[in-house]
DNA sequence: ATTGTTTGTAAATATAATATAAATAAATAA
DNA sequence: TTATTTATTTATATTATATTTACAAACAAT
């Protein structure tokens, strides 16, 4: 198999090496920009496997350049971002972000979530209108959830928003995106709704609700489903 | 037995070439449209046994293809679609599509799901004479039903929802959907009628009419036989 | 520890959807 | 035509689901 190509989007030298260095020690590839421009060209002539996205690019684009890779570019794209900035860690979220990783960052960490990452990648391209992951089993078009073969009853919104879950298998969401998506404009704010529902789904899916492995809890984001 | 015919309706020419490679070397006959309109058109003149719909087409709104088409085409037609929401995925179960497939994706559930539509084409019309499960025995042709072996009468509209409900097995079909096979389309709001046919039929096939065993209702979304 | 903040859960209430009987209208057959 | 069946409408009971409330638990910051 060949190596996993990533491509890096960051203005710091000092984080680019040290990204450069461990990755590569991994067995990756490693492409690098210094800039955002650059960045959409780079993964533009080659797509890479996953991108490497500081948020807090110079000029501020990083959100920009973000919206502007998820036009077409559907792989994983992991946000790189300083601690002090949970709203731009939301909105890149919001803008279809696989990921996100606080500078700074134990390589430990961020190796698990690359390969996290890229796994999603291959094994599931088919985002199919049907879904299995260990016992659980989903069928978008007949609205059937089994677990362990045997049908669960799930309401119409606790499956619309299992599927919302299944469909961004990996991907934190946010509380307003969640809302927005099941509940419509307007519900933004209404985040009760949501752990209400994420509560009864955990009761009728999990395993052991109280220590939830399929719904988990991203605190002060929302949630992710895996 | 001759190769089945499957036409593509999509307005991407990568997509188009994928599913054409694909498809050939799967020992299908593939037709080709890149608009809405043009496939309506080859669709009339040639009937095929299956459609790929994209329900993303530029000109016409691939729900309104969809439309156009199932006025006339009863053979699978399968939406192929960018993730999308789950009232789209309803849209077009509505509107009568057979099944769903989320872009991108793997090309052997693509297969799987043809395979699948194109021997429901065919078995439908072999054994369309009669449906039996547990002690309920549908005759098709001679329109009668039975339970424990005695007959059932049933009125001229019960028999055509029931048929509806058995040929749909297992999947839920929307007050819309239904409503649009059995009274036509204008009457996709009258829910009232289904309630009450449904209710009458449940007192004619149920064991138990209050625990319903047969069909099955999906608060908000529609109804289930099993 | 103390406080504030976020998240989880059960239960009460409100709202919406569904079931059913029974009345009326329409269609069909004798 | 009248009798009979079937479809549609009306009214109301019943059930399912969504929303709100109240409070507990977990967690972080001071």
């Amino acid at each position: 198999m060949s190596k996993a190509e990533i491509l890096i989007i960051d203005d710091e030298p000092q984080i680019r090496k040290l990204l450069e260095i461990n990755l590569e020690s991994n067995g990756y590839k490693v492409w690098q920009a210094a800039t955002g421009k650059e960045g959409v060209i780079m993964a533009a002539n080659h797509p890479p496997e996953l991108i490497l996205l500081d948020i807090g690019l110079p000029d501020k684009s990083g959100h920009e350049i973000l919206k502007e890779l998820r036009a077409w570019y559907n792989k994983s794209i992991i946000i790189l971002s300083v601690q002090s900035s949970e709203t731009d860690i939301i909105s890149a979220l919001d803008n279809g972000a696989t990921d996100y990783l606080t500078k700074p960052f134990r390589t430990g960490e961020l190796l698990a979530r690359i390969r996290s990452c890229i796994r999603r990648n291959n094994s599931d391209e088919d985002k199919s209108s049907c879904f299995t992951s260990g016992d659980l089993n989903i069928d978008f078009v007949a609205r059937t959830v089994k677990k362990n073969n045997t049908i669960i009853k799930l309401t119409s919104t606790e499956f619309n928003l299992l599927s919302l879950f299944v469909r961004n298998e990996g991907r934190v969401l946010t509380h307003q995106f969640i809302l927005k998506e099941i509940w419509g404009v307007g519900y933004q704010t209404e985040s009760q709704y949501l752990r209400v529902f994420v509560a009864q789904l955990r009761k009728k899916i999990e395993e052991n609700p109280n220590q939830p492995q399929l719904i988990i809890t991203e605190s002060g984001v929302g949630y992710r489903f895996t």
